[in-house]
DNA sequence: GGGTGCTTGTGAAATCCTTCACAAGCTACT
DNA sequence: AGTAGCTTGTGAAGGATTTCACAAGCACCC
C-alpha cells in the first residue's frame, strides 16, 4: 500500500483509456448479465473487450478490490460497482443542439436513455423545425436555451449543429453552465479550462481505418 | 539520422493517437487554408489540436521533415503530405449496412465526400426501405450485399444496424472481402485477425464525460 | 553582411501505460 | 481436513509516448 496520507479521495488520476475500457466492461456484462451469468473472470472480460486479462484486473485494481479468487468477478456487483465509479448511479439530464439529421437521430435513440443519460431539451434556430416533436421532446427555439438550461440543469450538452455554428453553441452552453460538451461538429473547438470537450469525428474515424488499410503491410 | 538499411519502407509502426491527431491537423488546416493562411507554426496547429507544439513537430518528424526552421510549415504542402500519409490521395468507397436514422443520416452527410469516402451503397432488410433514396444512392435489399461488394470493391463498411444483427453484419462483410469496419452498434464485435473494426459508441462518449464531470475535483 | 528573432527537428529524460509473473486466497472435491 | 485447481491483486519490469531542451537553420532588417 501507498502513502495516501495527503490524498482524501481514493482515486488519484485514471488515464481515459482506462475509462473507455470500464465503459466496455460495463457493457459487455450488462449483456452478460441479461444471458444470466452469476460470475465471469477478467479472462472472459479481456477476451470480450479486445485486451488482456493483466489489464482487466489493473483497470478494476484502481478503485478496489471486487473479485473473489478462484471465482472471479460478480456480474450483478461488478455492474454496480462500475456504474458508481462512472458516476452512472445517477441519471444525467443532457441537452441536444440542432435538431438536423443527426441531432434528430440522437433525439430518438433509445440506448441513450437505457444508459442513463435523459435528453430533457433539443434546440434549433429553423422555425419550421421548432414544435415538432422527436420522441417525447419538444424541439425548443435556441433562444430558449439558457433559460432551460438554468431551469432544467443539464450538465451536459450535444453539438449537432453545422461546423460554423458550432464554437458559438458551446460558447452559449458553456456561458449557461454547462461543463461537459460531446461535439458533432468536425470542429476542433476550444473551451475554457474546466470544460471538457469531446469530439466524435467522423472523417477521423475513417481516416484511421484508411490509414490501417493503407499500411496494412505487417503481420 | 537512423540506419534504415533494413526498413526499405519509412514508416515503422505508428500509434493510433497519432494518426488520430495527424487527422486533427488535416482539419484544421483544411479551415486554415481556406481563410487564405500561407504558413502556420507547430504552436498554432498544437492550440487546434489541443496539444503541445513538441507533439507537434514530432508526429510530423516520424514522415519526414514538412517544415521551414522561422517560418513554420507551408499550409498547402502540409495538407498535401498528411493526406498523402493518412491515405487520402484516393477516393474510398464505402458500403453503408443498415438505413435507419443513423444509416439514412450519414447516407445523407456531405462531410463523407468532402473528406474523399464515396457511399456506393447502402442496405436494409426492411423491404419497405429499400428502393428509397438517400442523397443519390438507392437502398438496396440485404440479399445484395455480397454482390455489390464484389462488383463495387468498398474496402470499407459502415455498421448501422441494431446490436443484435451486428455481429452478423459484420461477418458477411468480412466474409465479402472487407478489411475495414466502422461499428455504430452498442456492442463489441469479435473479428478475424487483419480487419480492422472501430466502434462509435455513444454511450462510451457520455460516460467519460459523466466520469469527468463526477471527478472534477482537481485541475 | 552580420545580427536578431523565430521556429523546426531531434536526442535525452521523464512520464505514462501495459505486460509479466507470482504469492495469496477462495472453492470444491476427496 | 487436506489438497488440487483456478483466479485475483499487485509489485516490478518493460515499452511506448510525451515532454524537455537546445542546436541548427531561415528570413528579415539594419
Ligand atoms: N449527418 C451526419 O451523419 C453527420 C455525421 C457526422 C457529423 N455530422 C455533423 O453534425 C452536424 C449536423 O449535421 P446534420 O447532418 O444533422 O446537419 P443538418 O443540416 O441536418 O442539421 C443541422 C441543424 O442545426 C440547426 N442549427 C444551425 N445553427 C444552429 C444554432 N446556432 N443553434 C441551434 N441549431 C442550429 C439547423 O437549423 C439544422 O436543423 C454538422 O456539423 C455535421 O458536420 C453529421
Ligand atoms: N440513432 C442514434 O442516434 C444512434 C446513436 C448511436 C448508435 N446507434 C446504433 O446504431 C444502430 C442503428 O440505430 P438506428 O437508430 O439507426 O436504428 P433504426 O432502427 O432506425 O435502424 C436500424 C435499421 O437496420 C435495419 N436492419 C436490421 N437488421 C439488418 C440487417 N441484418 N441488414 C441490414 N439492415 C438491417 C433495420 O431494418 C433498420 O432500418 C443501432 O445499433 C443503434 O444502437 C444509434
Amino acid at each position: 500500500m501507498k502513502d495516501f496520507t495527503s490524498t482524501p479521495s481514493p482515486v488519484k488520476h485514471i488515464a481515459e483509456p482506462t475509462v473507455r475500457r470500464l465503459s466496455g466492461y460495463l457493457r459487455f456484462l450488462e449483456a452478460f448479465d441479461a444471458e444470466g451469468h452469476e460470475t465471469i473472470s477478467s479472462g472472459e472480460l479481456a477476451r470480450a473487450g479486445g485486451t488482456t486479462s493483466a489489464q482487466v484486473r489493473k483497470d478494476l485494481s484502481f478503485f478496489g478490490s471486487f473479485g473473489k479468487r478462484g471465482l472471479g468477478y460478480g456480474v450483478k456487483d461488478l455492474i454496480a460497482s462500475l456504474r458508481e465509479i462512472l458516476g452512472l448511479d445517477t441519471r444525467w439530464p443532457v441537452v441536444i443542439v440542432g435538431a438536423g439529421k443527426i441531432g434528430a437521430a440522437l433525439a430518438q435513440y433509445r440506448g441513450f436513455g437505457t444508459h442513463g443519460f435523459d435528453v430533457v431539451g433539443i434546440y434549433d434556430t429553423d422555425p419550421s423545425r421548432v414544435g415538432t416533436h422527436l420522441n417525447g421532446v419538444t424541439v425548443r427555439a435556441d433562444g430558449d436555451l439558457e433559460g432551460d438550461i438554468a431551469a432544467l440543469t443539464p450538465r451536459i450538452a450535444v453539438l449537432c449543429v453545422p461546423g460554423e455554428a458550432a464554437q458559438a453553441a458551446l460558447d452559449r452552453v458553456v456561458g449557461a453552465g454547462i461543463r461537459a460538451v460531446l461535439n458533432f461538429a468536425p470542429t476542433s473547438l476550444v473551451a475554457p479550462e474546466g470544460v471538457t470537450v469531446r469530439a466524435v469525428n467522423m472523417a477521423t474515424e475513417l481516416e484511421v481505418l484508411a490509414y490501417a488499410l493503407t499500411n496494412e503491410s505487417r503481420d
